[in-house]
DNA sequence: TCATCTGACTTTCGG
DNA sequence: TCCGAAAGTCAG
């Protein structure tokens, strides 16, 4: 196929034109009836029927074993009668446990690392065991605990305004006629007031807890559950739950409403406890008893072999690791952390769900308010009540997460779940804390150098146009253009595109593009914009986000519909890649050259004696793409071609030339077309299973329809790009967790590019290591993945991000 | 009346 | 072509 032949389709409606055979065979394998459609989507997460239409669309899916719908095979769809009632009602803590640990992320892809699960089936059996032997016994500590918890809170010291422990007057009060129960219903206990007896049986409460809940607690004594302003208040410490084992209650599982059952799941000894994590004094010796109880609850917290429930579980990790200190590799004792989080449950069931808050959750999945006792009552609120609703929103939340947990089954998200998306959160959390640094100096010249320039463009501007203007108006600008010079006139042939919604005509980059050889301002315009962008966005925007020379972005695991991460403060993941040349202006020119080369990457630098290395996949949507299609073409593409860029050997095709007379422009070109096509012609899940609601498809309305289709492709290929990228990061992380030497630590990640930070000495090992993980990645036998196209890994290495040279693979590598 | 905020819109960077 | 973040203008 001639290039000419597919660049006449951009613009155009490429579902009306003819598609190419790939793009045919995908559209052909939606119609076969295989879509989301919206309407069902409502019903099934309302009700259970969802069961029963999964199993009536079995055979559908699973008659056409090669199509994209082959993932049925491993999907949630083989229930039995059994299993399906019992994910209608609710899931035991035990039983997402199990489930849980069965598809730890660490057994299921690092294989030397099989022997944990057998080591955590075998604890869990063990305390399956003890918990009998120990009931007895537990009973009379938790009797001691009690009786120390009323001694403690009689105690001037407890009555601390922050933390009083008084009894609160909660509404069992009247039926129980036993003081401990009283003791420990909805009650806070503040850990660091127990004495070593009571810390010590306390510790052992949490090894044998069924569940742990927990939240952060703010300065301003908001918690996670509850921060709808902007959080600007620090961390003063962390509220939990901890969940003791119920007697198995067979009833309970068969009741599928979850308003009633919310009492059931909890029992009398349920604790909630509070562990300060802030102002400690290390010159007291008290206090600094307390620091260290303090870590151990945390630390064994982290390492717990039950499930920890937690809103924003990544924000809790980052506090738990700030309190830890990060310094010495501390940061690998969270590697192995599995928080349940409710957010990124309702984000895989319904990923356009724009962030959700706790009290949004509760009413979408529990159907019920959260009655919020402070904020009735303006003025003073009585602290008890604070931590009553603290207490009572721990429960909920327990409860929405169960109840999230039993949706993820049914919808086939369990797996996605537990093996993708929960490794991720600790990741997030230690890159999060991870800072880098900047060349702050650089960019401060920088940014006087990029101002004088606009200024000196404002100048040339104004004079060409004959007028004032502001030039990053594009409504003043059009008028200039195409009101005052009317350049849309001059040549009669020209077409002029025009804005989305108000169909006014656009002054967009490629408008200004074709306008250039009929006056002066068009390409005056695209430089002043090229130039502000870098200036606003990557030198005064990076800035402004940096902390003592340092930045780090804040990481958004559910901010896209598609599974990808996203960034912001900075977004590391749309600096630009490329340097852009500038002439430039008078008072900075010297002698020497009369442009200057900025490359916007070039200036993040790593940190002394380390080294930045990056890995890519290499164009991984399309390999993706192939495989998918089974396209013979794109297949033999990339079997063939294994060294040679794809859109170099394209070009080449294309326009008839050799390889290396192919231009970067050309190749960009490529790009550019290849991905018009490929994003013009699916189906809704990804490789994983990451499903995507789509908009109902409508067969009298072509646009909509084509939209749709669009979207599908666009969601499967970037979708699965995405599992697979997240999959690299936690294969990569567990490894060098797991490793008593490696310190690399993961920078960044930009969708298809991973960044470490890796001291000199261990590159050379460390890449080996990161190339055999990546592409391992094309045979996941586990998930039942084998892609028929090679995955090409790129590495480079260097002193700054924008810097970074080809490396080569180390010799003999394992 | 003035300052500030918010949302819609456009553009440009990344993949 | 899709998916994002961010920065800017402008009207309300």
């Amino acid at each position: 196929v001639k290039m000419e032949d597919y660049e006449a389709f951009i613009g155009f409606d490429l579902y009306e034109t003819a598609l190419s055979s790939v793009a045919q065979k995908i559209l052909s394998a939606m119609r076969s009836g295989d879509l989301v459609d919206s309407k069902n989507w409502e019903e099934s997460t309302k009700t259970t029927k969802v069961t029963a239409k999964d199993k009536k669309n079995q055979p559908l899916e699973t008659k056409n074993p090669n199509s994209l719908t082959s993932r049925a095979s491993r999907g949630p769809i083989k229930l039995s009668s059994q299993s399906v009632t019992q994910l209608t009602g609710q899931m035991s803590a035990d039983q997402v446990w199990k489930s849980v640990t069965s598809l730890a992320p660490c057994s299921s892809l690092i294989p030397q690392c099989n022997q944990k699960t057998s080591v955590l089936q075998q604890m869990e059996q063990k305390r399956k065991h003890c918990l009998k032997e120990n009931m007895n016994n537990e009973h009379e500590q938790s009797m001691n605990l009690k009786r120390k918890n009323i001694t403690c809170s009689s105690s001037p010291e407890t009555t601390s305004k922050h933390m009083p422990l008084e009894k609160d007057s909660c509404e069992d009060d009247t039926c129980l006629n036993s003081e401990d129960s009283r003791a420990f219903r909805n009650q806070l206990c503040d850990v660091r007031y127990l004495d070593d007896l009571s810390k010590l049986q306390l510790m052992e409460v949490l090894n044998q807890a069924a569940g742990l809940v927990v939240t952060l607690l703010y300065k301003d004594g908001s918690t996670q559950l509850r921060d709808n302003q902007a959080r600007t208040s620090s961390v003063k410490g962390i509220v939990m739950l901890l969940k003791s084992h119920i007697e198995e209650d067979s009833s309970s599982l068969s009741s599928p409403t979850c308003g009633g059952a919310l009492e059931k799941n909890f029992n009398s000894t349920d604790r909630y406890i509070y562990i300060q994590t802030e102002h400690f004094f290390l010159w007291d010796q008290e206090q600094v008893a307390q620091h260290l109880f303090a870590r151990r609850m945390l630390l064994q917290t982290l390492k717990c072999k039950c499930p920890v429930i937690c809103f924003n579980a990544k924000n809790f990790v980052k506090a738990v690791l700030q309190f830890l200190g990060d310094d010495h590799g501390n940061w690998k004792q969270v590697a192995d952390f599995v928080g349940l989080d409710p957010r990124i449950a309702a984000w895989l069931i319904d990923p356009s769900d724009a962030i959700p808050s706790f009290e949004d959750l509760v009413a979408k999945y529990l159907g019920k308010s959260i009655v919020d006792k402070t904020r009735s009552t303006c003025g003073n609120i009585s602290q008890s009540i604070v931590n009553q609703n603290v207490c009572v929103n721990l429960k909920i939340l327990y409860s929405l997460m169960m109840d999230l947990c039993s949706k993820l089954k049914v919808y086939g998200l369990w797996q996605l779940f537990c093996t993708l998306e929960l490794p991720l959160i600790p990741i997030l959390a230690v890159m999060e804390n991870h800072k880098i640094q900047v060349n702050q100096e650089e960019m401060e010249k920088i940014s006087a150098l990029l101002g004088a320039r606009l200024k000196e463009l404002e100048q040339e501007a104004h004079f060409v146009a004959g007028e004032q203007f502001l030039i990053t108006s594009n409504n003043q600008l059009r008028e200039v253009l195409f009101g005052k010079l009317k350049l849309h006139l001059r040549n009669q042939r020209m077409h002029l595109p025009r804005t989305g919604l108000h169909q006014q005509p656009s002054t967009s980059e490629a408008v200004l593009n074709s306008l250039q050889d009929l006056h002066p301002l068009p390409k005056i315009i695209l430089e002043y914009r090229q130039v502000h962008k870098i200036k606003s966005t990557f030198i005064d925007g990076l800035l402004a986000c940096m902390k003592k020379g340092s930045v780090s972005s804040t990481w958004n695991q559910t901010g896209t519909v598609t599974g990808r991460l996203s960034a912001k403060h900075p977004n590391i993941q749309g600096i630009s890649k490329h340097p852009i040349q500038i002439s430039k202006p008078q008072t900075f020119k010297g002698k020497e050259e009369e442009t200057v080369t900025i490359s916007p990457r070039a200036l993040f630098v790593s940190s002394k004696g380390h080294t930045f290395l990056a890995a890519d996949f290499s164009q991984i949507e399309l390999r993706i793409l192939a495989h998918l299609s089974g396209d013979p073409e794109l297949l033999k593409l990339f079997q063939e071609s294994d060294r040679v860029d794809v859109f170099s050997t394209l070009t080449s095709q294309w326009k008839n030339i050799p390889v290396k007379h192919v231009t970067h422009a050309d190749r960009e070109q490529t790009k550019k077309v290849v991905y018009s096509v490929v994003y013009g012609a699916g189906y809704v899940t990804s490789i994983m299973g990451r499903r995507r609601p789509l908009p109902r498809i409508c067969a009298q309305n072509q646009q909509l329809r084509a939209q749709a289709e669009r979207q599908a492709v666009n969601f499967v290929v970037q979708g699965s790009a995405a599992d697979l990228c997240k999959m690299a990061m936690i294969r990569i992380f567990a490894a060098v967790a797991t490793s008593p030497t490696l310190t690399a630590r993961l920078v960044a990640q930009i969708h298809d590019e991973l960044l470490f930070e890796v001291e000199d000495t261990q590159v050379s090992e460390f890449a080996a290591l990161v190339r055999g993980i990546m592409e391992s990645l094309q045979q996941v036998q586990t998930l039942e993945l084998q892609l028929q196209v090679p995955l090409k890994v790129n590495l480079s290495a260097g002193p700054s991000w924008g810097d970074l040279a080809p490396l080569q693979e180390a010799p003999n590598s394992a």
